[in-house]
RNA sequence: GGGGCUGUAGCGCAGUUGGUUAGCGCGUCUCCCUGUCACGGAGAAGGUCGCGGGUUCGAGUCCCGUCAGCCCCGCCA
């Protein structure tokens, strides 16, 4: 007996085929007349004979392709509606508002199932590398307390009879903890409430964030951010075979060394190979962001490259700045494919400095109080980043647009169902 | 917030310089078929062409407005 859904009927009037899905995949089902008012995604439970097919009805396209059950019995356990589109073709013919509109049924295609599979790895793997170099995972809150970074604007609560906020990032827990653990990291929702209506923002991201202490200097946690970024890689080309082929995937080349320069460098680099004229910019546009990945590709055979000191005044509080030049700070985007992966850098950890710095940024002692607690009581140098899972798997498959890359996504316009009906 | 493009059957699309009955593929329904695997064949149903107004003898097509969607830019520790 094997129980599934119906995937799709062909039907030869004596003789009617059935291809049966379930979680390990699909088989061929030779059924009689009985069989006729089986539909797609019915869900049936069969009762027969597993056979070995003769040579020439083997199909090699099929994994199952060299055997076929001939059902004695066909019991329906539950039945469905019409299809609103057709579920069996090889890639789902449907534009992103339907595939979203449709999410419970569209979850079901092997091609849209492939990018959660690829998504689950990516996180597994984040959490293994972590692991493997002694880091303790934690749970970080999503209620926060106040808006302690400017910056991304941020959800509003209504909690009792405060006003809360929902968490942007954990990167002030995940500072504070390394003062109690000295290494941990956290794959936990965050929160975004900016009007960005783009392929590549979504409201609701599942972050991979990692934080540790001791660091002899910014670039052991470049570094480890190195070290993360392969070990994914490794884990997806190792048990994502399929899924990457379903896309014509490959994953991004990787150097021996991932390049690493400076913005200001990123910049002279543009100006230089486009004439155009970023010099003065205080961050990377899209099209530099593109322009610096082809960069890299063509000059130094890496599609991931390491953009660092951008400007301190730009960036929050918290960050440290380079003692050479305290205009640009020590951080770090990991920069792919044309767009940002990941960013991470040294923090402050001295405590007078990071008051100065709060005050300066116009941030509130009190709204930073747990935080700042941890440094008055000893906390080493430390540093850190975070990863998007989503982001990661948009580009590792080459998405269009993130919302793909989302079971749920969550943007201006959409909770589950549109909002604007 | 700025700009570009799109809106025609359940889904994906075509529709010429404005012209009389708005098409195609898939899906759905009926019938035929014992070897298909995206089965095949015959037939059928299904549309106020996003919505409102205008120009015209006549609008899916042109104009104005509006709503919705997609893309780019901006915003984005």
């Amino acid at each position: 007996t094997i129980k599934g859904w119906v995937n799709t009927r062909r039907d030869h009037g004596k003789i009617v085929f059935i291809d049966l899905r379930d979680r390990t995949g699909v088989v061929q089902v030779v059924c009689t007349e009985a069989a006729k008012d089986l539909r797609s995604e019915f869900v049936v439970s069969v009762t027969g004979l597993v056979k070995a097919r003769p040579e020439k009805l083997i199909n090699k396209n099929l994994p199952t392709g060299t055997i076929e059950i001939e059902a004695q019995e066909i019991e329906v356990i539950s039945q469905s509606e019409e299809l609103p589109f057709d579920m069996g073709k090889e890639v789902l013919d449907v534009e992103l508002p339907t595939l979203l509109d449709y999410r419970a049924l569209t979850l079901r295609h092997p091609r849209v199932q492939a990018i959660f599979k690829v998504q689950e790895v990516v996180i597994d793997a984040f959490r293994q590398a972590l692991k493997a170099r002694d880091f303790m995972e934690f749970q970080a809150p999503c209620i926060t307390p106040a808006v302690a970074e400017g910056g991304a604007e941020v959800f509003r609560v209504q909690y009792f009879e405060h006003e809360a906020y929902l968490s942007q990032s954990p990167q002030l827990y995940k500072s504070l903890l390394v003062g109690d653990f000295e290494r941990v990291f956290s794959v936990n929702k965050i929160f975004r409430a900016e009007p960005s209506v783009t392929t590549r923002h979504l409201t609701e991201v599942v972050s991979l964030d990692a934080e540790f202490g001791f660091i002899e200097s910014w670039l052991d946690v470049l570094e480890m951010q190195e070290y993360v970024v392969r070990f994914i890689f490794g884990q997806v080309e190792k048990k994502c075979a399929k899924e990457l082929e379903l896309y014509g995937a490959t994953l991004p080349k990787l150097a021996d060394k991932i390049p690493h320069i400076k913005l200001r460098e990123a910049q002279e680099i543009i100006y230089k190979r486009t004439g155009r004229d970023c010099r003065q910019e205080k961050d990377l546009s899209p099209e530099d962001e593109r322009e610096i990945c082809r960069w890299s590709r063509q000059e130094r055979g890496s599609d991931l490259v390491f953009v660092s000191h951008f400007i301190t005044k730009e960036k929050p509080f918290y960050i440290c700045p380079d003692p050479e030049d305290p205009t640009y700070v020590l951080s770090v985007d990991l920069i792919g494919r044309g767009v940002e992966w990941s960013s991470g850098g040294q923090r402050l950890n001295d405590y007078q400095q990071i008051l100065k710095n709060a005050k300066e940024w116009g941030v509130k002692e009190e709204d930073v109080e747990l935080y700042l607690q941890s440094f008055r009581y000893g906390v080493p140098p430390l540093g850190g980043f975070a990863l998007g899972a989503e982001r990661m798997t948009m580009h590792i498959l080459g998405l269009k647009n993130i919302r793909e890359a989302s079971l749920f996504p969550r943007d201006m316009e959409r909770i589950d169902v549109r909002l604007n009906r």
